[in-house]
DNA sequence: TGTTAAAGGTTGCGTTTGTAACCAACAACG
DNA sequence: CGTTGTTGGTTACAAACGCAACCTTTAACA
């Protein structure tokens, strides 16, 4: 099968392909952030990210919000309160819960990657039309929004 | 800490965030069409992929273009040679390199799995209104080709 | 030629992930 | 109450990945 095959379908215009890969870029220069600096994983980092911007919250609450699987969330605490950045308080109420928050350690860290994030943030949709701007984001949100399916697997910023 | 924290970051619109969103809620209805119909991991779909619209090529020549890494390539290539959908000969220049080819059962499957994807593809795109669409496009594409830096770990389609 | 450097690929090892099974606490209901 | 089913959360195990080291063959060049 030495020569090309014959067919209409083009990967490079293919959307799920176009969007993996700007995907992929657009996160590759943020990792640096809450990787190098606070040795965090994603996970981690969008975990951080819901309780500061919620407050207190359960490990199931997070996972439904974020969209992110039960096992993932588990890890992702346990790795952040052996960095000392997050504290488990048991549930009166029910005591399967646990009620989850940040330290004050934690919120340091959380302003610190987010003002990182804002300047890049700023400088990606710096390099778009401002009315391509509004056409992004209405697109992306849409794809985001489809089913409410079970959290999936799961990619990552 | 258990109050929300103040900041002005937010990660719904966070550039990275959404994409990543919209890449795995896009990825996720189209990974069965090679996931369970062939056992195919998504970096062998993209080899094969690649091999099908160029015909011939090296696992450099593959890494190179798709920007894949070395050794993702380097399984992928044996996983699709176990699955008989890909046939290795030496190269008679150069004894280092072998020339990677589909074999007829590899461009059966990438048929069947390309017809998928153009099905889905276009149901994907269906849902924008035609400037929305043309300038998703462009953005994509600006986000995409940013650097030549070397190949990226790589998230996926 | 002999030496050194670079390129094509593969492999080993540790980390992260996904799936499924699991445990404990609660709720529903006879 | 006792049984049954559900929910919050963790763990075990097998895959998959990223990185670095490695082997072989070419290229550069003294």
């Amino acid at each position: 099968m030495a020569k090309p095959v014959e067919t209409d379908f083009d990967l490079s215009a293919f959307l799920p392909y176009m969007l993996n890969l700007a995907a992929e870029a657009a996160s590759a220069g943020f990792q640096a952030a809450y990787r190098d600096r606070y040795g965090m994983l994603r996970t981690e980092w969008r975990v951080m990210f819901h309780l500061a911007r919620f407050g207190e919250m359960t490990a199931t609450d997070i996972g439904r919000r974020a969209r992110i699987h039960k096992t993932k969330i588990s890890r992702a605490v346990r790795a952040l309160e052996e960095k000392r950045f997050l504290i488990r308080s048991p549930s009166a109420k029910d005591r399967r819960v646990e009620t989850l928050s940040l330290s004050r350690a934690g919120v340091e860290a959380f302003h610190a990657v987010a003002a990182i994030a804002s300047a890049y943030d700023a400088a990606l949709w710096a390099q778009f039309a401002p009315e391509d701007e509004a056409a992004l984001r209405r697109c992306l949100a849409a794809l985001a929004t489809p089913g409410d399916e079970p959290p999936p697997p799961g990619v990552g910023d």
